[in-house]
RNA sequence: GGGCCCUUAGCUCAGUUGGUUAGAGCAACUGACUUUUAAUCAGUAGGUCCUCGGUUCGAAUCCGAGAGGGCUCACCA
């Protein structure tokens, strides 16, 4: 690894997308005044459910603008939020075992809901949890920010004060927006019940800005007065929006393009509230393989997990980094090729000019840091090999790459072995399930048998051919009359499949002793 | 219907501030090699750059209109 330092001019050439998101940025920042001093890029997550790989997603961009802006301008200081809106009220039960025990705190805040696996202190937290993990795994630099602890110390009181003071500016934005019933009834406070600890979706029948007082009526008729201050009121979905910009002098922001008609709502209320709303980016939802939207109630499209299985943290980086505006179709069959182009841009970015590699996604992705090693192989060719020599046994793998790349450096192979791992998850999921063991005819098991013998006694250094040559005579010592059968059969009793590795390269790879074992083994199997 | 976004080879995508003959990987096809297959290697073929119009000496690229697709426009977040 070494860290690439792109001098600004070539950068502000560039035109990979997070550079011109980081130049609007820039222009932002200049139109704000704001000279100097912190530059704030915030994301967003829902604790009603695990993080899936939206949510992912969208701190992986943010991410990449984010590096784009501190390489053109190293003068400012940056720092990405995680905002988890634990503060929002359960509306459901979630699909997770022991829910039941959780009706009593429907429409309580998220993170006052217990965890009905018993680990965390609340529901919300063990979500949060599960986020930091996620974003740690990938070596994201971030804050984590509760919303629920931004409430109660008292953080967001200014967003909600200031709510008040201009009450009927934001009504009128919203207002429009609301069908008849809603409108009768709709605030862009909520105050939380003291009673009954839920979020209640009331209208204010007073309030006092200057006091940070509101009247309204509890769900038991009760007429209650209480200030919007330490957590005893939230903001409602937009105006909490842009009550997080207001409060965390949010400066960057982007979000799905399920949210575009959200964000423009926002930003009009945040520029009621007398601030420059963020500046914002549409980034596009992905598609399962028939291209319908994923959505998590559904279970289609990929987890964060599998693709974990099969593939790096940065290859799931690049499939987020190329073609943000454009619809994607996220399914299993993509995750070889996009590690492999993956591997494919850090190759590249070793030879190419400055001004290439400030294009390259792995600039972005490693913030720099590019490794400087690739693998011998890339990974289709690994999955081709698994699937032809029928194992999953890293030290044959490791063998058959060696004999595919003679020159492969130690560090190229060290390299290689991550990629083992995706390796080895791939044949349990996909080559393991299709096979099928058969037990031989009794000249076929004579032939095994011969194979066993010899394989027992034969030079443990020998050349492949001799190995291979065993193979055949041991097919004519039975009377085969074409080999192809012979072969056929010895994949299928050995290998639980009809096709196989040569023969001669595997038993010099994996060993004579350790042949006669696995076809000794294949011969117990029936027995 | 309004708003935002997308459309380049069968698939996934590149295409360097408008510039010669639009490229890559996979898939397909042909051949070489291996005493089976797969793999590997070499090569071939494949495109109305969604359509039409405009700007220009010159357009995949810029502008306009249209077509197709995605999201969004009651509630909730």
């Amino acid at each position: 690894m070494s860290n690439h330092i792109l001098p600004p001019d070539i950068l502000e050439n560039a035109k990979a997308w997070p550079i011109q998101e980081a130049k609007a940025l820039k222009k932002r920042l200049d139109k704000t005044a704001k000279k100097d001093g912190l530059v704030t890029f915030e994301t967003g997550y829902g604790p009603s459910g695990p993080p899936h790989i939206g949510t992912f997603g969208e701190v992986a961009r943010t991410s990449f603008v984010r590096h784009a802006f501190s390489a053109l301008y190293p003068d400012y200081e940056t720092r990405i939020l995680s905002v988890s809106d634990d503060m929002d009220g359960m509306r459901k039960l979630p699909p997770v075992p022991g829910a039941d025990a959780l009706e009593p705190y429907l429409q309580q805040p998220l993170s006052r809901v217990p965890d009905p696996a018993g680990e965390a202190e609340s529901f919300a937290g063990a979500n949060n949890a599960k986020l930091q993990a996620f974003l740690d795994r990938f070596g994201f630099d971030y804050e984590f920010i509760s919303a629920s602890d931004a409430y109660n110390s008292g953080r967001k009181d200014g967003a909600l004060i200031r709510m008040l003071e201009v009450y009927d500016e934001v009504m009128d934005i919203i207002l429009p927006t609301l069908g008849e019933e809603r409108r009768a009834t709709y605030s862009p406070i909520l105050p939380i019940s003291p009673d009954s600890g839920r979020v209640l979706y009331v209208p204010l029948l007073e309030r006092d800005a200057a006091s940070g007082t509101i009247v309204y009526e509890d769900e038991d008729g009760t007429r209650r007065e209480q200030k919007v201050t330490r957590g005893q009121a939230k903001l409602q979905w937009k105006a909490d929006w842009a009550g997080h910009w207001y409060a965390f002098d949010t400066d960057y922001e982007m979000s799905g393009e399920d949210l575009t008609e959200s964000v423009r709502l926002s930003r009009r209320i945040i520029q009621a509230m007398g601030k420059e709303p963020p500046v914002g980016f549409n980034y596009q939802l992905f598609l399962d393989e028939e291209g319908k939207k994923i959505s998590k109630t559904k279970g289609n499209g990929l987890t964060i997990e599998e693709w974990l299985r099969y593939a790096s943290p940065a290859s799931l980086q690049l499939f987020n980094f190329s073609a943000p505006k454009k619809a994607k179709k996220l399914y299993f069959d993509i995750i070889p090729k996009t590690a492999d182009e993956y591997w494919s841009h850090v190759e590249k970015f070793a030879d190419q000019e400055d001004a290439k590699r400030a294009d390259n996604p792995a600039f972005f992705i490693h913030q720099g840091d590019v490794p400087s090693v690739t693998p011998p192989v890339s990974f289709s060719l690994l999955l081709n090999i698994v699937d032809a020599s029928g194992t999953s046994d890293p030290e044959v793998l490791r063998g058959f790459v060696a004999k595919y790349r003679p020159d492969a450096s130690e560090e190229e192979m060290a390299a290689l072995e991550p990629m083992l791992g995706y390796a080895v998850n791939y044949f349990q999921d996909f080559v393991l399930p299709k096979k099928s063991f058969r037990a031989p005819t009794d000249e076929e098991r004579a032939a095994l048998e011969f194979l066993v013998q010899r394989f027992s006694e034969v030079g443990e250094d020998e050349a492949e051919d001799v190995y291979q040559t065993i193979v055949f005579d041991a097919g004519k010592a039975q009377g085969f009359e074409n080999m192809r059968g012979w072969f056929k059969a010895l994949y299928e009793v050995v290998f639980g499949q009809s096709e196989g590795p040569r023969m001669g390269p595997f038993v010099k790879i994996y060993g004579p002793r350790e042949t006669a074992e696995l076809i000794g083994r294949a011969l117990k199997r029936e027995a």
